[in-house]
DNA sequence: TCTTGCACCTCCCGTGGCGGCAGGTCCTAC
DNA sequence: GTAGGACCTGCCGCCACGGGAGGTGCAAGA
């Protein structure tokens, strides 16, 4: 066609059937200069010789191991000459690549524990479910990856039995204080003084080995509590029938107050 | 300040310093309608509500689980009196990351081949390297996701000894025949045609069940080799010492008018 | 000769989720 | 009076193209 058969290479179109890559993409190549084809025809055509095509080969592959198109113009201008930048280029991608995957495994978990939760109907109130959203993004807000990863990593290590014991052995610390708040008892009494000893035990097998993230972390929750009392009581008082929304803030100011009676 | 602070709610400023979402991102949210500030003050400026924040916090903890921010409107808007499409929403991610993760994992695999063959220095020169880059592309070209999931799934089974054992044979079937195309030995000849029949078990071992797929594979093989014998050819004989860039074109002719001879 | 049709060209707008800047307003504190 | 900070709107930029409009060049059929 057009008599530009005898010319040598390959027209726009043929080179996109060969190589899979759409006529819009090569011209977007042409217009960054990532692959510029070597002549053009009398008409104006593009002639793309083997060359080119080879260059387009390379560039795909380098695409599928997500470098971007800069990357890969200076990976191919440069690497004629040395390999090493090259692979360090790979072995950067390759570490980005297995942080994402880190990433969305830990996401796919979060996920398939959201999934269940609402698969087991445990939240049947569409409101319910949105507090807990609502939390795991407050959650995100005040303690950095590091602690949370610090935090997972800790639950993972006790197992779901332990974690699930600490939380039934809290929740009836937390009854015992809510009948001391109602019945009055003082701040002294040695009774809430040793639930107030408990309580304080109950973290420590959550402790990391070292002191100052602990202390960092334990900021983390009291910056939490202290602006977000009432998602947090909200989103425990649904979880057991014998809690009232506003009762969790009267017993954690009650249980702070026989701390500091000691 | 301006005597805003007996208004209810928040500033922007506030708001973005509670939630960690940048000033920018809050406009964005307000601008495409997905959370809009209930009020404004009499100057125009923005007062974030208890309730605008709480939709801030679900809009963050859906994003973090990778949905757009269209997705999360619909989502939030109807989530109320349904939270089966929530449900299905996350069920959706949660394929998505697992495939993703799939394809991370398999690119994360062959970077650390590539960089285990640059580290190997088994590649001193760079254009050999580019060569083979060609090749994983024009493999991608002719090959489908499927043909080679399949091919992928058959190596792995038979694992790397039996593969690495293949390429060493179907290599001595090469020599072989190089030196009877050398030696000018007629295509009927009785030893020709055995190492022609020793040469089509080769593939047995990886043939799929399904004899469809096998001739499509073989098929899409014949596609590549006709297109890119060269190239191909350049990066056999990189590997070995015996065989110059242009002898395997040669040889595969000869091996196909054994073949036809029979 | 006219039309139809195809391959190719250039130019330009759109995508998503913001980042960042310019230039203005509003209010407080020194 | 003015310096400074928080806030406002409007607009351009990113990345890797997709897609469409509107034009050109050429061949084959009616």
């Amino acid at each position: 066609m057009y008599g530009d058969d005898v010319a040598p290479g390959w027209s726009i179109g043929e080179v996109s059937r060969r190589t899979g890559i759409t006529i819009r993409t090569l011209y977007h190549y042409d217009e960054i200069g990532l692959v510029r084809p070597a002549q053009r025809t009398a008409s104006g055509h593009r002639r793309y010789t083997a060359s080119d095509v080879r260059r387009l080969y390379r560039v795909r592959a380098l695409r599928r191991f997500g470098l971007s198109l800069e990357e890969i113009a200076t990976a191919l201008a440069r690497s004629s000459d040395d390999v090493v930048a090259l692979r360090d280029l790979f072995a950067a991608q390759l570490a980005e690549f297995e942080a994402s995957a880190l990433r969305a495994a830990r996401l796919s978990e979060q996920l398939r524990g959201l999934i269940e939760q609402l698969d087991a109907a445990a939240m049947p109130d569409p409101e319910q479910f949105l507090t807990t959203l609502e939390m795991i993004s407050v959650y995100e807000t005040y303690f950095t990856e590091e602690q949370r990863e610090v935090l997972a990593r800790r639950r993972a290590d006790l197992g779901e039995q332990v974690v699930e014991a600490t939380k039934m052995e809290w929740l009836e610390l937390v009854r015992a204080f809510k009948q001391h708040v109602e019945d009055g008892t003082p701040v002294d009494d040695p009774a809430v003084r040793d639930l107030a000893a408990r309580w304080e035990t109950l973290g420590v097998p959550y402790a990391s080995p070292d002191p100052q993230a602990n202390d960092r972390i334990a900021a983390s929750t009291a910056a939490l509590w202290r602006d977000h009392k009432d998602e947090v009581s909200r989103g425990v008082s649904n979880q057991v029938e014998w809690l009232a929304p506003d009762d969790l803030p009267k017993i954690m100011e009650y249980v702070d107050r026989v701390r500091q009676a000691r």
